[in-house]
DNA sequence: GGATAAATTCACTACTTGTTGAAAAGGAGT
DNA sequence: ACTCCTTTTCAACAAGTAGTGAATTTATCC
């Protein structure tokens, strides 16, 4: 044994830059973006930490890498646009839940983690729902258009933080149907039901 | 000008332990526990970083000082148990709201970003509301106690999230009765009302 | 097989963090 | 006025951070 570790070119099939991102997903999960570092995630990826630079240019380009949003917003738009106000929670509520349990690896936990440091993430996705469902709302004529969006906000984003990242049972585990009977029929009536206030 | 800094002790009056105290609570409350630096909590209160130690034997002392709960929880458990079924949810909502609206310095915020990394305040959290109001529910002899609980908490938590975290308008400024109109409904039908789910 | 390019390691820089200890400064008590 | 003692500042440390660049090893192409 002449070197503690080998150096150069690898042979094929290791491949590092999807190790690395591996890893990273679960480092930012645990730890959120400030809270990892890159010596962790390459430790864990068994990698020598400038790896990250050399593969992804810094922690905030790994970071991008690693945590990108397996939503398209503008497949959400369409839906809220083109759906009978009806059916508006349903359809957004199913599309939440099945793009969120797919990701794997708890990236709605990663954001979260990492909304409440970074803040720009919140930022947009903050504006994306406002805008996508306030603009639909007032389209139909509905009061407090602003009010149903927050509640509508609030109660998913809820759901988020139980089903995602507390992984509370049993919502963590329960199946769509089940919380499209529950959560849905209450997502509905924050953006077209009766709100229970007395004016008007 | 001979020093750029007076040294030795202030004339009286000039309070730096209140003064660290405030920007402590204001800094932790934006950035949590880990993005807070000492050094950017000094330079607020316009007083040294050694101050934190002199004051509060340290970064964690000062935390510790600065983020007191200002929830008592055996109050709540009395709320829940005391309560008639159909009237828990209003009055858990409005305890809910009176305290952490009066905590000026958005506990709240901190308490959820600090969750997020420190997670032992989050699970006490969790198995304090899971045994509230998963016993009183029992009690009252409801179908799907647990399923219930996990909904009940994740539309209070959204709600928490959006108000005080996030700060959305107009959730962020809505008086009590209006939330109670519009969310108390829902809580109160996840504790008691109608699931919605097929069976039994 | 020899040249080239890619992949990896390592030593290093520059910076930030929390914390420490000594020195300085001024009030308080006698 | 003289001594304490508290408060404050400053400089520095040890540990940890991300990022850089040269050196080195290996695969791959001609």
């Amino acid at each position: 044994m002449t070197h503690p570790k080998r150096r150069g070119r690898r042979p094929a099939g290791e491949d590092t830059k999807a190790a690395l991102l591996s890893a990273a997903r679960a480092v930012f999960t645990e730890q959120g973006f400030d809270g990892a570092t890159v010596r962790t995630i390459a430790s864990r990826a068994e990698v020598d930490p400038a790896m990250v630079n050399h593969w992804f240019g810094g922690k905030q380009g790994l970071f991008a890498a690693a945590i990108q949003l397996p939503v398209d917003p503008e497949q959400i738009r369409m839906t809220v646009h083109n759906s009978p106000p009806e059916e508006i929670a349903e359809r957004v509520l199913r599309t939440f839940i099945s793009v969120w349990d797919d990701s794997s690896g708890g990236g709605f936990a990663a954001l979260m983690r990492s909304a409440a440091t970074q803040e720009s993430a919140a930022k947009l996705l903050r504006e994306f729902i406002a805008t996508t469902f306030g603009t639909r709302l007032r389209e139909l004529g509905v009061d407090h258009p602003d009010l149903r969006v927050t509640l509508f906000g609030s109660q998913l984003s809820g759901l988020g933080l139980v089903r995602y990242v507390l992984r509370q049972e049993p919502l963590a585990s329960a199946d769509v149907d089940t919380l499209v009977a529950t959560i849905g029929r209450t997502l509905q009536r924050y953006l077209t039901g009766d709100l229970g206030l007395g004016g008007e």
